[in-house]
DNA sequence: CGGAGCCTCCCCCGCACGGCGGAGCCGGAT
DNA sequence: ATCCGGCTCCGCCGTGCGGGGGAGGCTCCG
């Protein structure tokens, strides 16, 4: 497959380059074109292999990933989707790297699972990445303005409400009957859902939405 | 669609009776083609009407649904499945109706949808009615051999393995290559859990791990 | 006024999926 | 010795689904 997602990854720490070319290595879809262990070859790898996804530590020595984010966003005409990967839960350079424009962040205990999700979502969509580890994070950091879910800031009312459905089992058409539109809006909404939530078919987003807390067992 | 589902429906309280029949026959493929006042009757009602499934009250005036569960069982050559009704958590009578030969039962209050997945169940298989209610009901009433799960007594465990595959979004062919066998011998598993957990499609056969805490969200 | 975002709906296409029926193999129970 | 349940596969077939486009109408906002 030629159109697979272009990664780069750029940490100090040997062994966490490693696990993440592993994890997204395996993938098929997702391939690992460069590796950078300072902000610096952050910066140069990336302009050099163009990537579509830059996972990119916080703490590096030299350059940080934050001022690594910085230059390349500022520097490239097509720039890639830069996720910030952190070790901590509430690392305040996070906030720093998302105010220089990273799509989202990511920690690194989280589940491989988690990983691939969210470089399929950054590389498909424009929106935010918020996997379901944010949720421990922005609980405990942000509890003012905390939002309801994840994504229900970037899905759309409509969207949500299709999810919703979806996670109760229902077709398409029994959406669309359920919602007083056509088959072929519900697809269309269908279709957003599953690019917005980087999953590739109903069942995955199903469980996204259950894993997410979007929805929740009774 | 001649192919219904039929149910007879036998309760001494009319709202309960006009309950359940709403509830089914709203339902496409669900067809309640009789209702019974008491234990005879429903005896008469089902050898009459030769239903696929009975929706049957514990108390009832004259027999009981017990008697009445014995008497359709042993008399009719093809008898239906009988999924006893009940209003309180731990009535023992239910237990003397399972030994008798019922298929499961239910608790009046449950969710209409659970009341339909039921009939679904017990109409496709001639497995055990187990919804979500029994757990709460098992914990506390038999906590002696009370087994992991709702259906893990009657799924097998290779259906039980094929099913939390599913439950992480992989496709059949994933599946298949996961536990290294062929694609149609996993599909031929993907059709024994949709009949054993009473839904029509992976997606269905995923949110009903969920909800009966199958597989929990991490 | 003119975009931008959202909702609505259309086409075509390929494929995974699920229903149906059949089959062989094996081990344990009767 | 027979039967049954579980696991393994085979076809065929219809269709729901998802990907790829495009298109018109709406509101909101600069």
């Amino acid at each position: 497959m030629s159109d697979a997602i272009r990664v780069v990854v750029a940490d100090d720490e040997r062994m966490v380059r490693t696990a993440l070319r592993v994890i997204l290595d395996a993938e098929p879809g997702i391939e690992v074109v460069g590796e950078a262990t300072t902000g610096a070859e952050a910066v140069s790898v990336v302009r050099d292999r163009l990537p579509g996804v830059v996972l990119m530590d916080v703490r590096m020595p030299g350059i940080d990933g934050i001022r690594a984010t910085e230059q390349i966003l500022a520097t490239l005409a097509a720039p890639p989707r830069i996720v910030v990967v952190t070790t901590f839960e509430n690392d305040s350079h996070v906030y720093d790297a998302l105010r220089a424009g990273a799509a989202g962040f990511l920690l690194k205990r989280g589940a491989a699972e988690e990983l691939i999700q969210a470089v399929r979502l950054v590389a498909r969509s424009d929106s935010l990445l918020f996997p379901a580890q944010i949720r421990e994070l922005a609980a405990r950091h942000a509890p003012a303005h905390a939002t309801a879910h994840p994504w229900t800031a970037r899905l759309t009312e409509r969207e949500a409400q299709v999810l919703r459905l979806m996670a109760t089992g229902r077709t398409n058409a029994e959406i669309a009957e359920r919602l007083g539109v056509g088959p072929a809006t519900v697809k269309t909404h269908v279709a957003s859902v599953l690019a917005k939530t980087g999953t590739r078919d109903r069942t995955q987003a199903v469980i996204a939405a259950y894993e997410s807390g979007f929805v929740r067992p009774r």
